[in-house]
DNA sequence: TTGCGTAAACAGACTGGTCTGTATATATCG
DNA sequence: CGATATATACAGACCAGTCTGTTTACGCAA
């Protein structure tokens, strides 16, 4: 019951932060729209800044548990996956609830960098990385982290361009110059390809 | 006079809103810090998403004719120029009082895409596209609007990485991704520049 | 040079509301 | 019974924005 509670809470709270941003929720709202009473938020949560935290992590496992298991879905070799990143990332795009990047947003409030807030986004865009640097690794690249930074700079690139300057397209357009730099990070592999 | 004190106070709060954000920035603040009353705040400014506006206008202003000048001041060809973008970037990160873009930051606030102050940081992303744009068809590439949007997603997601995780060198990362994309645009062109 | 009028900026109190976080007392449920 | 949740009230600070009155700065004219 206490575990119900609680992630209910943190259900709402992550909805609410995303929509209209971190500041500009009120703890009041929270509760009333969870319908949780504030001292048991206190109890489970210090402060409202652990609450956001504890939002973060849940929304990092929940996204990229999403991503990573979108794309092996959909695509088998490691060498289609990195293509396929940009495909997933164009459907994330075109979701009616689409509202950026939460560690995005959640850094642009939080700025100094060891705030824990903004650590917890860093942290995020670290593992995404990681991630990346797995594939481009499976897939037989000459030079794997430098492929992974590029292709993390274009999906980067594209959830600012898809949010701040609402172009939703901006993945295809990052698959267009990542399929380049894919080219010519795996020069000896076919088209089908691993 | 008029004209002063409305300028100070634009400033003031541009380092205060870049610091400590827009919600957590208080009128009060802006205008301790300042100097200014507040009826000559209101004089000016119907309201705080107003003087938000001028703040972002200030600052577009401000930051598009830095970087654009530094890179012309920097390169001489398109083709160099296009390059030059990224070390200009670099610049960026390193000073000491970096602190990410401004209308990303601001984006992220007011999420809302027909919000004047996101449709506003909207804007500043398309201008400086349209710069690079210019770049890419001077340096006579075959489709210069493609190789605009990659050289402009690789900058944002340098932004990106260097805000949010801290990485300050992802601006060199991004110029090593740009130099396979122009090389593979500019074929016909030697290494001198076009 | 002195005096005056005007416009701008200043100081600061005030409203009504929201913020985070705490305290207290009551109800529900295993 | 005991743990957990609830509702409600409260503290103290801050929020944006309004209002009243005072002071300063500058141009102009006697």
């Amino acid at each position: 019951m206490a575990r119900d509670r609680r992630e209910h809470l943190v259900q709402t709270a992550l909805d609410l932060f995303c929509r209209d941003g971190f500041h500009a929720t009120g703890i009041d709202r929270i509760l009333s729209e969870s319908g949780v009473a504030k001292m048991t938020m206190y109890k489970h949560f210090r402060s409202k800044d652990e609450l956001i935290l504890a939002v973060l992590r849940r929304r990092d496992e929940e996204f990229r548990n999403w991503f990573m298991r979108t794309v092996e879905g959909r695509a088998d070799t490691p060498r289609a996956r990195l293509i396929c990143l940009f495909d997933v990332l164009g459907e994330w795009f075109g979701q009616t609830d689409f509202t950026g990047c939460t560690f995005i947003n959640a850094a642009a409030e939080y700025g100094e960098a060891d705030d824990p807030i903004h650590a917890s986004a860093a942290e995020h865009k670290r593992l995404v990385r990681s991630y990346i640097g797995k594939l481009a690794d499976a897939a037989g690249a000459a030079e794997p982290n430098a492929l992974a930074n590029a292709l993390t700079l274009l999906i980067e690139g594209a959830i600012t361009m898809a949010y701040v300057a609402g172009e939703k397209d901006a993945a295809v357009r990052a698959r267009d110059a990542a399929a380049v730099l894919i080219e010519a990070s795996l020069p000896a592999n076919e088209g089908t390809g691993n």
